[in-house]
RNA sequence: GCUGAGUUGGCGGAGUAGUCAAUCGCACCUGACUGUAGAUCAGGCGACCGAAAGGUCUACGGGAGUGCAAAUCUCUCACUCAGCA
């Protein structure tokens, strides 16, 4: 009998979304529901009794960053990701593929970054030839200059090099080579012991065309299989990953091979747009079993999470909330001017919230939207405290988290679509 | 009072005759951020015109000189600091 089990409670009469529920040996997940990402066993500035009062129910490490530092021996000699971090509850850790592409390619080209939602650009060095020869010509020479100098690369950059069995490439901390494969990635993230775990993915770059796009699926298929051959532990949930790029005929083959041969369902890769992104969704989800759980790789602005459960997904992890908590980028409902061309944010540093004596959002229910000004949070902010970073990214974890919680009740409630209309109209 | 050093944009601090509206920090303003090499990064930051390219003007303590040309050299005044009285 499966330890851990996902099962629909309800399901929307005229979309997709739906309501489940996730059980774990650690607790309960209810869906739909935000993820706080804690790359290195840490949600960055929150605590984890504060991820718990405002209603996380599992974060998610990332094993590239834990085998580097401080290694996945040490995490199981500490009891495992749970007990090491003080997470009293469920855990998920990303299997490292994603971080071959992040890091072995680059992330900026001039003034256009490396992010899925803009023209992206992904060294791809199969054959380990020279980087000038790979996508994107015209702009790769310039690229892998000026993301060479940016300040906080201390060494050239050394593109990932793949080949069908797993791939090389260099740590980020002290440029040592690395090397991942299916195999080694199931083994360390039994070490490190989340309770959901994913399967050893390729990740094709948006700019591929079909034949190379659909080369990398076939290899994230062949590492998916490999990467349950190498499961020895019985406890743990392993997600497959659906690839396939803007294909829909590859990412549908995709999807219906990860039903097949996975317990659970994760769509990854990057998207040239956000119209991209919810089409795959759409492609997808209807070769996917009712009782599997479906987690949408980093992907949860605001927007993103009505449109992906909508079209059927239960889990969203995103660094967005964090991230932009940490750089004054606060989440705001509609009502406080929140709407989607400004991502449902608003920047806390501007100069025209100083005298502000209004919360970040009114509507909120946030330690910080109870307790604290826009005034004073600006001020943290300018003056550099490490408060003011811990606050916005409370605000916009609980926001998020909240928002998740709103959904899924309007969901048991039979009036989804009457919240998604109150926030995208 | 004598001797020496200094006075540059909001602040610190480069430059020491032409390529200087002036390197670089900080502060300030504005963007960006989606499986976190990001508590980060990018742009702006004298005035005026311009969408931009660019153009015009005023600036390196005050004043007066030398030079085709001065933030940069000379004289002088003011102020600051250090040592000696």
């Amino acid at each position: 009998m499966a330890k851990i089990t996902f099962t629909v409670e309800k399901k929307d009469k005229k979309t997709r979304a739906r309501a489940g529920i996730l059980k774990t040996p650690h607790g309960v997940v209810h869906t739909p529901m935000f993820i706080p990402v804690g790359t290195q066993a840490s949600v960055k500035t929150l605590a984890p009794d504060e991820l718990k009062a405002m209603g996380a129910e599992i974060v998610l490490a990332n094993t590239y960053h834990l085998h580097l530092r401080p290694g996945e021996d040490v995490v199981k000699k500490m009891g495992g990701l749970s007990q090491f971090m003080s997470w009293n509850g469920p855990t998920m850790t990303d299997s490292g593929g994603f971080q071959v592409f992040s890091l072995g390619s680059a992330q900026r080209a001039g003034k256009k970054k490396v992010t899925k939602f803009t023209n992206s650009v992904f060294v791809y060095d199969k054959d380990a030839a020279s980087v000038e020869e790979l996508a994107n010509p015209s702009e790769m020479t310039s690229f892998i200059e000026k993301v060479s100098q940016q300040k906080h690369f201390t060494k050239r950059i050394k593109p990932a090099k793949l080949d069908e069995e797993g791939v090389t490439f260099f740590s980020h901390l002290d440029g040592s080579k690395q090397r991942f494969d299916p195999q080694i990635s199931i083994e360390m993230q039994e070490k490190i012991g989340a309770d959901l775990i994913v399967a050893f993915d390729d990740h094709e770059s948006p700019l591929w065309e079909y034949d190379e796009t659909k080369l990398s699926l076939e290899r994230t298929n062949r590492w998916g299989l490999e990467s349950l051959k190498a499961l020895k532990r019985d406890d743990q949930l392993m997600y497959g990953v659906v690839h396939g790029g803007m294909f829909e005929d590859l990412r549908i083959d995709s999807a219906q091979f990860t039903d097949k041969h996975f317990s659970a369902i994760a769509i990854g890769g990057s998207y040239s747009s956000k119209e991209t992104l919810y089409k795959v969704i759409d492609w997808c989800v209807p070769f996917f079993s009712d009782d599997k759980p479906r987690h949408l790789l980093g992907i949860a602005e605001v927007a993103d999470l009505f449109e992906g459960v909508k079209r059927g997904m239960d889990f969203f992890d995103c660094v967005a909330a964090t991230r932009r908590g940490r750089h004054g980028n606060l989440y705001i409902s509609p009502q406080s001017g929140g709407q989607k061309k400004n991502n449902f944010t608003m920047s806390i540093m501007n100069s025209k919230y100083v005298l502000d004596e209004n919360p970040i959002d009114p509507l909120c229910a946030c330690y910080t939207c109870k307790n604290f000004t826009r005034g004073y949070v600006n001020h943290l902010y300018k003056a550099d405290e490490a408060l003011g970073k811990r606050l916005g990214a409370l605000h916009n974890v609980h926001f998020i988290i909240n928002l998740a919680k709103q959904i899924r009740e309007a969901i048991l409630e039979d009036r989804f679509e009457v919240l998604e209309q109150a926030w995208l109209g």
